[in-house]
DNA sequence: TCCGATTTGTTCGTATGTATG
DNA sequence: GCATACATACGAACAAATCGG
């Protein structure tokens, strides 16, 4: 159970943490705060007595409570050397991340660090919290893999207070436009191409794609999906996306291709280009129960060139992704900022390049000409 | 003009500092304040909370308000606040520890821990230079899988450095013996005596036995292998056994295996017991080039329950395993010890009598009645 | 310069909850 | 189970500082 003052106290944290009360600025009055939150004097002046404490607020008697300016005290607080890196996933047990954190670890380890792992569940309402605990700890470093980046964030103002703290952050895989911070992510967009020119180039012309269109990535790889057809002069039925979310993932996207594939009104698909290999382990559980073959029947190409695509008894033309490479880059990046920030006390964080990785795609048995035989 | 709270504030201060009030010394409860300066009891608690937020006091519910000791005010103020668990692997990334590592860390972060992630890659030096780093901060607790658990332990000094500092650790998957520690481990032996007495069961007389013996599970699950022979009075040939350390591990075990079952003096075998899953989706890449049929012509139990199981053709027999579960009741548990060390100032890793979880069989495809046809 | 409204500072009283021994 | 000690929360009153008019 939540005190009150605790939860009047984590208000204006949180307020101060998303920017809504900048150093300096007048917070509001002990008065105003019982109002607001239903609470007696005495609850309010706890709550902020706690985090005058703290250094957060400073009071000025007869003028009002004001947010403290915690950047020249974050200086006498850095010499007491402790490297903390944290690393913000949506997921951190699933696919390809334990890769990518195995990859950082392993860099920042090496060099004296110390890595915090946090996951966002790809919910947004967790990501402020993780946002919030790293702002108040003496984090030297942040690497995040955004949540839901296809649609706008609503923490925005949180990464932008670390900017303002001058606290170091990338971003790996996608990345929020607004922010145009430094960032390692994939050329998605050419990914669903190639993916989709493979197909092509084996004849086919049927295409089912299937994407997850809450992440920044999917909705690229939709794009080079589309960007394939019309380049190839393929006609291209809106029929064959799927689309869906992360919710859903285990459930609609394999529905819905059965649908097309099995119904009354199913078109004859010889190709499928799928979001990624662990979709495509879904798939092939449908396709095995419906007696299709791959790639006799079907042809898949695959995303990520994960370990899914060596264990299945079809081994999976998938595309490359850098995995454990792009960890290691990612804290070798971020390795650099802190150096920087070190030594120019400067927001350096816009001054890099983002990375941009060219997929490559990998062929196995998974795709065949169309109607033909495996190549093998 | 001199305020109430602050001649109650000086009062306290001057007996901590002429040695009235020794650290950790209780000194005189509120109600005595209040009488002994004559003012009520919020002045005395605004006089004290002040004295706690500058580290002078620490009150504890219940028992009283104390002395604080300021030569160790460094740590304290910092643990404090700062809430935070370190997990040691073996790997980060491979197999199932991604999961166990997840279901830790929902809990743990859940409760507003912090969590810090370190592999050592099963080296006992990376082991050592990682104690090293938590022992020199402020760590609440430690969860550890055991590097090289079959062996003695180099490290074990600091193992015992963490109990005099009284830090929490358990130990996951295995233990080190000589330390008797809090641990959450599978009856790995029962696991290989099941393993084993299903092929027996199935009418399988030539088993063959793959076991890592550089930890623990592995010297256990072989036990269970001998013991499951024995009991069922089926003689086996030592060369029925293959045995190989860690980093072996993607070479020695199938090479032996190939000349076990290839070469001119191999024998019939029909039956596999696998260290792990993950060893089985390099067997099966043996036998797909070897045009060897699984479980046609061999029968294989595998270990972990893993992803593995269900995305190969063949779905696998294997032993479960708890993972997230596992990291769940890991994470479950070394918050209690840490609640429970804050209440009783003792060190309690001990007093817990580990958890053992009881290994059971999934059957699936990959085992049949020795000679027989597929069960399905 | 003073006034009055606002805002924080100090102090009292009371009540109930929760942890400890 | 009981007394003790700290924790949370409400209410009220007056003091002292600030700021705009």
């Amino acid at each position: 159970m939540e005190t009150k003052y605790n939860m009047v106290k984590r208000a204006i944290q949180s307020d101060i943490m998303d920017g809504t009360y900048l150093p300096h600025q007048k917070i509001s009055s002990e008065s105003e705060l019982m109002a607001q939150f239903k609470v007696s004097r005495h609850t309010v002046r706890l709550a902020i007595g706690d985090l005058v404490a703290k250094g957060w607020l400073y009071r000025e008697q007869g003028s009002g409570t004001f947010c403290a300016d915690r950047e020249e005290e974050q200086d006498t607080i850095q010499a007491v050397e402790r490297k903390n890196i944290a690393i913000i996933t949506t997921y951190i047990s699933d696919y390809i991340f334990p890769s990518i954190i195995r990859g950082a670890e392993s860099i920042l380890s090496q060099a004296g660090y110390q890595v915090s792992i946090f996951s966002t569940n790809n919910d947004h309402e967790k990501e402020r919290e993780i946002l919030e605990k790293i702002l108040s700890q003496p984090f030297d470093g942040v690497i995040v893999e955004p949540t839901k980046s296809a649609f706008s964030n609503p923490n925005i103002n949180y990464y932008l207070n670390l900017e303002r703290l001058s606290i170091p952050y990338i971003m790996i895989n996608a990345y929020y436009d607004e922010l145009e911070p430094m960032s390692l992510v994939m050329n998605d967009e050419k990914g669903g191409f190639i993916q989709t020119e493979h197909l092509i180039q084996l004849g086919h012309t049927e295409i089912a794609g299937i994407f997850k269109t809450d992440d920044l990535q999917g909705t690229q790889r939709m794009k080079g999906f589309l960007k394939a057809h019309r380049r190839y002069g393929i006609p291209l039925n809106p029929k064959n996306i799927i689309t869906y979310h992360t919710e859903e993932k285990e459930t609609k996207p394999v529905q819905e291709l059965e649908k097309m594939l099995f119904s009354e009104e199913a078109r004859d698909i010889t190709g499928l280009v799928s979001y990624n290999d662990e979709l495509v382990m879904n798939v092939l559980n449908l396709l095995r129960n419906k007696r299709m073959q791959v790639p006799g029947d079907l042809s898949i190409v695959g995303y990520d060139d994960s370990f899914f695509t060596e264990v299945s008894e079809v081994k999976l033309t998938s595309v490359a992704h850098p995995k454990s490479d792009m960890g290691k880059a990612a804290a070798k990046t971020i390795l650099d900022l802190i150096k920087r920030k070190n030594s120019n006390k400067v927001n350096v964080s816009k001054q890099l390049e983002p990375i941009v990785y060219d997929p490559s795609l990998i062929v196995r048995g998974s795709t065949v000409k169309v109607g033909g035989v495996e190549v093998s």
